[in-house]
DNA sequence: CGCGCTGTTGAAACTTGTCAAAGTTTGTGG
DNA sequence: CCACAAACTTTGACAAGTTTCAACAGCGCG
């Protein structure tokens, strides 16, 4: 965990995304290089976040979006009496930010797990890009919209999954979106404590805890700590969505 | 419940958003009379759906969003094994489908719970004259954020409250969306069935209908059916939140 | 090296789900 | 318009799953 990546100093290095690897993943595949060109514009700064640090808090009005070059964050919501939920926890090529234009407040923190860096699209820009670029404008669409979707399926989680399933579900998730970007799907490192993981499932940390407890003794994963290697995918994913829903 | 509304000819009324009594509430607010007039174009027609219905099926490729005109509806995630849960129950100026935007299918189904009348709305012809009109563009860009920021609302819900606070919440939200649309805060038809707010909330039909009876036996609302009055807002307020989250 | 944070595990308590039965409303067809 | 069937609602008793409380172990950091 916690590698440093202070290598880039954001002054000097100049952002672009037609040389960033992320570019597919990102905002802006299938562009023209005319059109990537002028994306390269929108990339006001790259920022630094080490880890425990804020990229943002709630209630702070709305710069930017921020696409996530490397490391890992999650997202909070705030109870009014103190208490948080993590909404999500977000990687490489994801977008955060999000929730924050209908009121240009954000609604949640974003902190990071592990030091990290983005790119900062300031809204207006994007938006006015956008109009220029019908295709980044309808790839902007579809992010939000697949954000909406993750929620669906989240709230489908909380609300119709018993504890197993959820974990299961989390943990095939992780895998997918790992070996996605090209790292191993099967074994890798939880940036989040148990605690976290259950705000974000809706459980007690202690139920995470016995649960990875109990599919390690089925033999369906091999958990040390933060380390975790899927031995039986298969299993998982039998887990999740066959046995009996709650609702 | 279920007001016939078989009134309007899709076919020979020509659609108006610029007389739209909607307009406020729905995607345009604050538009000059010339775009006003662009924006009559985009809502190609106008559609009655009645109780039982569906707008559309999860799976069914994307051709439109839709604004609520009158009516009510909710919009159902499905489970692979064929259970389904509520994702949301949608009145007068929602906005409908954003959820199909990222993948060109819908995720869900929509179906009427009283006959409703929508606006359909070409997500080509959205983009293309938000292109043109930036305030649109803006606009468009908030209402899906709100729709994140609303799942974001009910993940902290389902994954935080106990039943109690569940419902209370689900009642004053109720409360608060009639209110701003001009009808009694206090007062109103519940459309759904006990099935349908538990599978939204997260929660079985007993346990809805438990809750409710104690709600009464408080004396913080009276509930009979699905007529239902809120006698103590207040009351329900407190609910919400302050007592024991599980988080 | 020890202190605090994190994680594990156990037992008891509590919330909610499950099953069951009966009452009520709604809708349909005669 | 009535009668009957189906769908919806309420309530009770019991079971199951999850939380709560507590104690302890491990790891990492200063």
């Amino acid at each position: 965990m916690a590698i440093p990546l202070r290598i880039i100093d954001p002054d000097k290095l100049k952002t672009a995304c037609s040389t960033c690897s992320l570019h597919e993943l990102c905002l802006f595949p299938g562009l023209s290089t005319a059109e990537m060109k002028a994306v390269d514009h929108l990339v006001d700064r790259r920022r630094v976040v080490k880890r425990g640090d804020y990229l943002f808090r709630a209630g702070v009005n709305l710069h930017s979006l921020y696409a996530i070059r490397t490391g890992f964050l999650k997202s909070c919501v705030l109870h009014e009496d103190g208490r948080e939920q993590v909404a999500g926890f977000h990687m490489m090529g994801d977008l955060m930010g999000m929730d924050a234009i209908g009121t240009n407040q954000h609604l949640c923190d974003a902190v990071a797990l592990e030091d990290s860096e983005v790119c900062e699209i300031p809204l207006k820009d994007l938006e006015s890009l956008s109009r220029e670029i019908p295709s980044l404008q309808h790839h902007f669409h579809r992010i939000m919209s697949r954000e909406i979707a993750r929620d669906y399926g989240i709230m489908l989680l909380l609300g119709s999954m018993r504890s197993e399933e959820r974990l299961a579900a989390f943990l095939l998730n992780l895998s997918q979106r790992f070996g996605a970007r090209g790292y191993s799907a099967h074994e890798f490192h939880l940036r989040m404590t148990r605690e976290e993981i259950g705000s974000y499932l809706g459980l007690k940390l202690e139920t995470v805890s016995r649960t990875l407890s109990h599919f390690q003794a089925q033999g369906l994963i091999s958990v040390q700590n933060k380390h975790l290697r899927i031995t039986n995918i298969e299993g998982l994913q039998e887990l999740v969505g066959q046995h009996g829903c709650r609702t």
